[in-house]
DNA sequence: CATGCTCATGGAAACGATTCCATCATGTTT
DNA sequence: AAACATGATGGAATCGTTTCCATGAGCATG
């Protein structure tokens, strides 16, 4: 019914040569031009396919590219794979997704099921504080971080947004505008952010204002209606990805508090949807799909010599979400 | 420096049987208790983790679930290979992800790349009309299509959200508010909801209102804002899909048609934003979700018998973007 | 007691590619 | 002309696993 697949060794018999030689010759080895003539004419009239399987397991690695992403429902990350795709498919390679959740646990499983497939090269948005990747790197795999980077100092190289200059650039507009008492809705794994919102608050900062939720809808609901309870003499707030920013609008909306007349709202990520909100959204827009996209040349260039980390510009754009500082509100 | 991987040798020299045995005790198969123990306990202390490659290439086939997606930039999308991931991880199978951009040649491209890779077991949404499929069914791989099923019979078990029925109370719902005009808004290769929406209108339908646009943001946003304009007299609109309903919102603030006095807006697919919007959106929800898992469920449980496709259930949410018919629009 | 059956077991053959190494032909240098 | 360098070539080993098959032990049945 099925007939096998057609082999290297059917190809040598028809092109009477030896295995070897059609090796050479399909992976650019040296080889006479009459054979490396007829090898090729022979190869793609039996529509020669090489097995990655038998490649992958003589060099003992199969190609490929892991993706550990904390959730493919975040059209951030989204494009952030879109990227990555992109990249190498004109690499000629396959991608192998996996969700971690932001939980380090799951993370540590996915990549122990990665190392057992062969994948070498990873791509991921660590969750932790990065001590599980310790192990990992040992076993000598080609690591990238997007997005975030480990904890402590980087030996793997990230491809990041420029966090810092974003929360700048953003503070420094609301206050601009009068803002003072400015709130933080922060997610997992982001320290980097955080601390940029305290350095560019300076004196201004107010750690009550400052909250963090996981990373599901549930959780940034519950910071941002805790917040906006809680401190009504707020009058502004920076969400720090677009859930966090979703679930500000929708509070908002349910607390009855008016974007931008009682409250301006700046949020991380530019998604598609912040132009349909009413008010549109202003937010910090981050270059999702370059970071993948550089992330995976990162990945698949690496010739042994570990790459330096790139740094990605953001930028504010200003729609309607934010306004001088009114009235503050005064408590239910 | 990198010390070799633990092999089943390994293992079988410091149990002291032979590899056949350790593979017969790891892969379930017939052992005498103490042997299996002895195993068992050197296998674990030598934190022994068989190689997918060796076993790969042995029975021929990468284990591994193949998924192709239009678009992982489209949360639907995103739902849907989140599903998929979910149950393939219950199950220990990777998956490789690749996006077609609903292009029949890439789609093709990516199934050579991976049967290359010894993939067997694919999810798709196809693009086409599914004739590229022809061949790679009789290569022996396990197919299952995802949220849109092959044109002509269904040779490939699908997994699809229930368009007919999800349309028909669309329609019902706008025509009871007392809309004849209704519009609709498509996207690339939903031949059955557009068949659906022809039924559920019967002889109002009205082909001029008709409009199909490709997979791209800027083609659906030009599709709605040329059928806004062009029918000044239509009072209500169903998107086809989050990209489509999407564009119309933001085309009919962009020519100052108001929702929903001017014009009702149904859209397929329940997206975060939905609810952020103003008016808040009524949607047809699709459990994109779910036709993913169940789409993963039959591809791993496909044990040679061909299964029956599933039809999941939609369900209207109202929401503020439909009213009754107020008096059309003037042309301007 | 002999025969046959079941069961655990290990050696060895696949699987399909890459790559080391030996061989042989050809051309170049002394 | 002899020695040597160069380059093309094919045989064979290798990767790590599964699985076929033969072997031998233990046990029951005739």
């Amino acid at each position: 019914m099925s007939m096998r697949r057609t082999t290297i060794k059917d190809v040598a018999e028809a092109a009477r040569v030896g295995v070897a030689t059609v090796s050479r010759v399909l992976s650019g080895g040296s080889a006479s031009p009459e054979t490396r003539e007829r090898v090729l004419t022979v190869a793609a009239q039996l529509d020669y396919r090489p097995s990655a399987l038998g490649r992958n397991l003589r060099q003992q690695r199969s190609g490929g590219i892991g993706l550990l992403l904390p959730d493919i429902t975040d059209t951030f990350y989204g494009r952030l794979a879109d990227g990555v795709l992109a990249c190498a498919r004109s690499a000629g390679e396959p991608v192998i997704l996996g969700t971690t959740g932001d939980d380090e646990e799951r993370e540590a499983e996915l990549i122990g099921m990665l190392v057992e497939q062969g994948v070498d090269r990873v791509i991921a948005v660590p969750s932790g504080d990065g001590e599980i990747w310790a192990p990992t790197l040992r076993a000598g795999l080609t690591m990238v971080f997007a997005h975030r980077s480990s904890g402590g100092r980087d030996e793997v190289p990230a491809v990041l947004a420029d966090d810092r200059a974003g929360v700048r650039t953003a503070i420094d507009y609301l206050t601009g505008l009068g803002h003072r008492r400015i709130a933080y809705l922060g997610g997992p794994g982001q320290s980097q952010r955080l601390t940029a919102f305290r350095q560019a608050l300076g004196p201004l900062v107010d750690e009550e204002l400052i909250v963090l939720a996981r990373g599901t809808r549930d959780s940034a609901y519950a910071a941002a209606a805790g917040l906006f309870q809680h401190r009504p003499d707020l009058t502004a707030v920076l969400a720090g990805g677009n859930l966090l920013g979703e679930a500000a609008v929708l509070a908002a909306r349910e607390l009855d508090v008016r974007v931008p007349r009682d409250m301006s709202l700046v949020m991380f990520d530019d998604v598609p949807w912040a132009e349909l909100c009413s008010p549109p959204l202003t937010v910090i827009a981050q270059p999702a799909r370059d970071i993948g996209y550089r992330a995976a040349e990162l990945v698949l260039r690496a010739g042994g010599r570990r790459p330096r980390g790139v740094l990605l510009p953001t930028e504010l754009i200003v729609r309607g979400s934010c306004g001088p500082r009114g009235s503050s509100r005064s408590p239910r």
